[in-house]
Order: C-alpha cells, then structure tokens, then sequence
DNA sequence: GATGAATGAGGGTTCATTCAT
DNA sequence: CATGAATGAACCCTCATTCAT
C-alpha cells in the first residue's frame, strides 16, 4: 500500500516539477525574445530555440502565442505586485512620506531587475494592442489598474493624514504612476542620463512633495 | 499665346496640388490606422482603404512601408515642435510658472487633437522598436530628444531665474517630460478618469512648483 | 485650294513621320531595355523613360507590352533577312564555298552590330517561352525559319553543284545554324576568347567544308 | 536497452530520409516549371503544386526562389559532369574519333533524359540574365566553363595525337560546343525534323572531322 | 510528452495597364 | 496625342499552428 501510494503520488510529483520547469524555461525565454524583438517580432521558432525546446513543445504548455504571452505577463505582474503588498503591509505604520518611498524603491528595483518585462508591459499597455490581443486582454490591462489602485490608497491615506494637500487629491495617483518612467525618459534623453546615476525615490517624492519651486 | 502658356503651366499645378492631397490623404490614413491597430498590426490594405485610395497608390507616394511611418512621424513632429518653438518665442518675457504652463497646454492641446499620432509615436520610441525600424529609426527618436532639449532650456533659465531650487535641477526636465503622459494614464486606470476632466497644465504646474505634500 | 490641300496633306504627312520617329525610339529604347534586363525583367516604365517618352504613349504606338516586343522583333528580323537576301542575290553566281562564307558573314555582322537584339531573340526563341508571348508567338519563331529556309536552299543548291556530299545533306543546315553561336561561346568560356579576336566565316565554312581532321 | 536506442537512432534517419525525398520532388518539380514558364515565369505555387507540397515547404528547402533554381542548376550540373568525366577516364586508351564520339553521346544523352533543364541552363547562361540572379550567378555560369574545359582537353589530346590539324586548333572547342544545340535547332526548324530521326554523335563527328565537302 | 517538417492564410510589394487632364 | 498617377491582380515570402512519428 505504502509502495503503491507512494509511486502513485511521487511520479505525478516529479512530473508535475518537470512540467513546471519547463514552463518556467519558456517563459523566461519568452521574456528575453520578446523584449529583444518587439510583441510582434518575437517568433515562436526563437521562443522556442532560446528555451531550448522545439516549437511544438510551446504548445504543449500555452494554447497559443496569446496565451504565452499572456502567461508571461501573469507571472510577472503576479511577482511584482506581491513585493508591493509584502511592502505595503510592513510599512503600515510609517509616515507618508516614508511609505511611498519605499513603494516606489520597490518598483524601481523590480523594473531595473526586470526591464526587458517593463518593456514588453508598457507595450501591451498600449490602448491599441489591446484589441489585437483578446486572448490576453483580460490580463493585460490589470498591472496598470492593480498599481493604480495601490497608489490610490496610499494616497488617500496620505490626504486624510493631512501629508497630502486634498486640492488636487484626483490628480496624484496618475501623475505619481507616470514619474514611473522617469528613468527611462532620463536614459533615453538626457546627455548626462545614460551613464549617470538613476534617478532615486527620494529625489522623486521630494519634488512630488515638496515642490520644485524655490 | 497666353493662354496656351497658362494652360501649360497650369496642369503641372493641378498634378502637383492633387498629389499633395494625396499624400496628406495618406498620411492621415496612416496615423488612424496606425495608432488602432498598433505598429505592426497596421496593414497596408487597410491604409489604403482609409485613405480612398489602392494600395499601388500608397506606393507611388513612399517606398515602403516604413518610409510611410517615418513620413507620419516625421511630418508630425515638425508640426508639434513649430508651434513648441512658436509658444516659446511669445512667452520669451513671461515668468517662468506661465512660460512652463502655456509650453505644457500647448503640448497637451496638440496631443489631445492627434492622440492617434501619440500612441503611435510612444511605441515607436520604445527602444526595442527602434531596433526593427531602421529606416524610421533616424527620425524616430528625434522628437523625443528635440522635445526634451526644449523644456530643459527652460528649466535652465528657471534655475537661473531662481524660480526652481537648484539642488535637484539635473532631474526636473525628465520628470516634466514623464509628466506628458499623466492623462493618458488617468483615463485608463482612474475610475472618475475615463469620463471625467483631464488634468489641467496648471495642475501639474501647481504640483510640481509647490509640492502636493500639506 | 493649294492651301487647304497642302496644309491637309503636309500635316498628316508631318504627323506620320514624327509618329514613326517616336516609334523608331520607343524600338531602340526597348532593345536596350530588354537586353540589359532580360526579357521579363524589362519594365515599361524603363522603355518610356530610355525613349524619353511616358508609359502612356508606348501604348499609344503598341497596344500592349507583348505586342512592342513583337515588334521590335519584327522589325531587326526583317532587317537582317533583307540583307541575307540582298548578299544571296548578288552572290548568286559564285561558288559555293564564297556563297557560305558571304552569307555567314553577313549574319556575324549583323549580330556584332545588335548584339542586345540577338541575345533577346534567343530568349524569345526559347519553345519555352513562346507559350508566354502568344501575341508574339506568330512572329518570334519565324526569323529562325526563315534563316534556316535560306541556308537550307543553299546547302541544296551545294549538294546538287557537288560542292558537298549528299549523305549527310539533311543535317548540314542545322549544323551550319548552330554554329551561329560560336562565337559567343567562345567570348563566355573560352580563356583566350574573351578579348582575343573573333572566330571568321573562312574559319568556321573551312572546318565545315574539310574537316578538322589530319 | 538495444531496442531503445535503435529506435532513437531511427526516427532522424526516417525523418531525413522523408527530407531527402521531398528536396528530390521539389527540384524534380521545379525543373518541370521552370523549363515550362521560363526562368521569370515559373511560379513558387506551381512548383509547390507539382511536387505536391504546400508553398511553405519550398522555403524550408530553399531559402527563396534563386537558391531553388540555383540547387536545381547545381544538381543537374553535378550530374552530367560526372557523367562525362566517368566516360573521358574509360574512354581514356581509345582513339580521338572514338573518345569524341562518346563524350557527345553522353552529353546529347543527359540533355535528352533531361529536357528542360537543358532549356532552363541555356537562359540561365545568358549573360543579361546572369546579372538578375547573383546568388545563382556564382554556379550558373560554371556549368557552360566545366564542358568547355573538358572538351578542350580533348582537342588538345587530339591535336598532339594528330587526329586534328593544328591550325584551326583554338577554334575546335568552342565549335563543337556550338554544335550541341542541333538537336534542338533541327526539331525547331527543319520541315522534316520535328519527328525524325535525331542526329547521332556519329554524324556531328563525321563533318567536324572530315568536312561535309566533296 | 517532445519533435520539427508541412501547412497555407495573409502580408508587403511590383508593375502592366488605364484614363482623366 | 502625350502625360503620369491610380489601379489592383498577382507574386514572393513569413510564421503561427498542426500532427504524424
């Protein structure tokens, strides 16, 4: 009896760890394909080669290109969001200014850790890939709306513990969201950006704050 | 004798005015199709059709299909960056907040009448992009830098004009431009957003000179 | 009545030769084209532009692209057997061996003065693509007939004057034809030929007549 | 553990077996096309139709069109090369007429087993074509080179052995090839040879040795 | 479950031909 | 008649997807 549920459980186990392995290859390479190649240039047969499978094996494992890359920006909207929580929730008790910086650290750090994805997402993002994707569709648009949602709530926090001004309330979540790009318009733009030093949260939440004016 | 010279100069005249109207036919056709089904999902068909007219003609106007794209994107930003330099002169004597305030209005009334050319712009900005589009790659980037060239001269003068404080003057220009993108944000992710007020230039001015902290 | 009948005949009289001053271009022009490109590999607009003229009036002159083919055919195949026939005339009371090497001089001459024509007419007389010019087809495959007529009427003419032997009489013409090309052979393939000097009918009619042999 | 790896080892053999086969059908069905529509006229969809594959297969034989025709010249090529290098090396101890005899016999051979690519090489050769196709440029040429070369051997065998008088001897080569052509002119042209008997090497050789003169 | 050759709809592009000026 | 922009059928090629092994 031991023999037999033992076989019986471990084989489905060590299969079920091999299925996910594989898929986690795939997905990686995904990701790298499709942030070097662009969401339509990235090629099954690439996809496939870079995760060391052939083609067939992709299908295997997603219904098709869609659902690939649907699953990959699951995944790593899942991990990114998860690190927001886990922040959220161990800074409940500090000041305001203190709570949103540390939640943009985080999203600086998960995006420069993972820039090929923040690439391939602001792409996905946009209102009019949106209708080529249908499959992904339901997927695609939520990181934006679970980040908004976050910051909001930050932000109201902030407004009724009067670290915020309530004129312009409706305004910050949206404007703190865009600065989100801040570095990749630095890198891209400025002459002194692309080797100087990133922009950090502090800089960021100080002007947000504080003001430019002198 | 007159006349027939008349006549003779008349008919390259008609050609050239109805080739014009053409292309400009095109172009407009482009940048709706572009922008609704995205930089590569945009078929030469489709264009054509939009524009009333067969696909051969699209050709009888640009090489290929990138040449179209870099032709929209080329003859866009021509159009958004004369009336940028055009504010600018104007305002030259205005205090710093109304020469930022009027140079962001003007940049969100010229987005807002070709949203379609924006999208398309954004994605073709994308770095990843680039890479595919050699041909539009030489222009592509340009708006971007020319634009951000603009607003960092004003935020010089600024600086030097002791409306902004100068310790974080190396970042203002990025953020500004970061800023650009605020509404689309709102729209997309704000519940009151979608059919609500945009965000105004002084608005975002106000945050950004005084602070949004209490 | 001088007047009127002059001016009504002059005037078609001056149309009609610039009309075929135009087609005699439009010819000329076609012959160049179709040779440095190939017979598919000619376009119209090539052919008008070589001419000086617009597409449009090429088919003002050919009624489509086959029929202009057809007619430059026509026209160099009717200026080459002209002079066949003209040299086998005045020929026609020396001996035989003078009458093969006059003849196939005549042929060298021709072709060395309108190379791009014999290169066409090989192509177009390709059984292959006779099928493609059915316009054509009437005309194409006749200046080989008719060259091979001719020879054919004097190798006759040469077996019944014993200049040659009658066994193998039914082949001499067909020999004689594909000898026609040796020089072109010799210029692609031959080490020597390409800049050495050409193979001479005296040559060509000296081995047909006496052998190569010891 | 045998059976296993027998079967592992199986299914890439089968698989480029299955390959090799269908390359086969594809070069056998271009042949077919090509020398029925002409180098420009044969199309990638007739080829796929008539080796019985979709057009897709094509391209994942050959990289596009001119490496497809390109294989095709090589293998054929390949082919009748061999061939008449096998038969110069048992023909090596016979004397010059026999050894002439059998070269052409093998070549009129191989070209009337194999039609149309015989056709299909004679438009390929033309010079104005060559400059179309410069992938197939580098292969096309060295067919018309590798004959000629040796037929030249031959010659000069046959000058020192003095079979052939030494005073025309540059000539002979490119003559003889020249002469290979006469099938092919005789069916076309002459009233008697479209279903006649063809001419024999036995004949070719005759005149080219001894003269068609009395 | 993995493989990778075959598939074929669909896209970009060409170019002979037309016709309003 | 000359012009040359517009036309659109037809071509080459790509690549997501399938399925026999």
């Amino acid at each position: 009896m031991n023999d037999r549920s033992d076989s019986g459980v471990a084989i489905p186990n060590l299969r079920s760890r091999i299925r996910e392995a594989t898929a986690a290859a795939i997905l990686e390479a995904a990701e790298q394909v499709f942030a070097d190649h662009g969401l339509h240039g990235a090629h099954m047969n690439d996809i496939g080669a870079r995760a060391g499978v052939a083609v067939g094996t992709l299908y295997n494992h997603f219904k098709d290109r869609d659902a690939l890359l649907a699953g990959l920006l699951d995944q790593r909207a899942g991990e990114v969001l998860g690190e927001m929580d886990r922040v959220i929730a161990e800074e409940a008790r500090a000041d305001f200014r203190e709570r949103l910086t540390t939640l943009l650290r985080t999203m600086f750090t998960y995006f420069a850790a993972h820039r090929p994805f923040f690439t391939i997402f602001q792409q996905a993002e946009s209102a009019d890939l949106r209708a080529l994707y249908p499959v992904a569709g339901k997927k695609v648009p939520e990181l934006g709306l679970e980040v908004y949602g976050r910051l909001e709530k930050l932000m109201k926090s902030g407004v009724r513990g009067k670290a915020l001004r309530p004129e312009g309330a409706e305004l910050y979540t949206a404007l703190i969201m865009s600065m989100l790009r801040v570095n990749k318009i630095r890198e891209r733009c400025s002459s002194a950006g692309a080797g100087g030093p990133a922009i950090t949260p502090e800089q960021l939440v100080r002007v947000f704050l504080d003001g430019a004016g002198a």
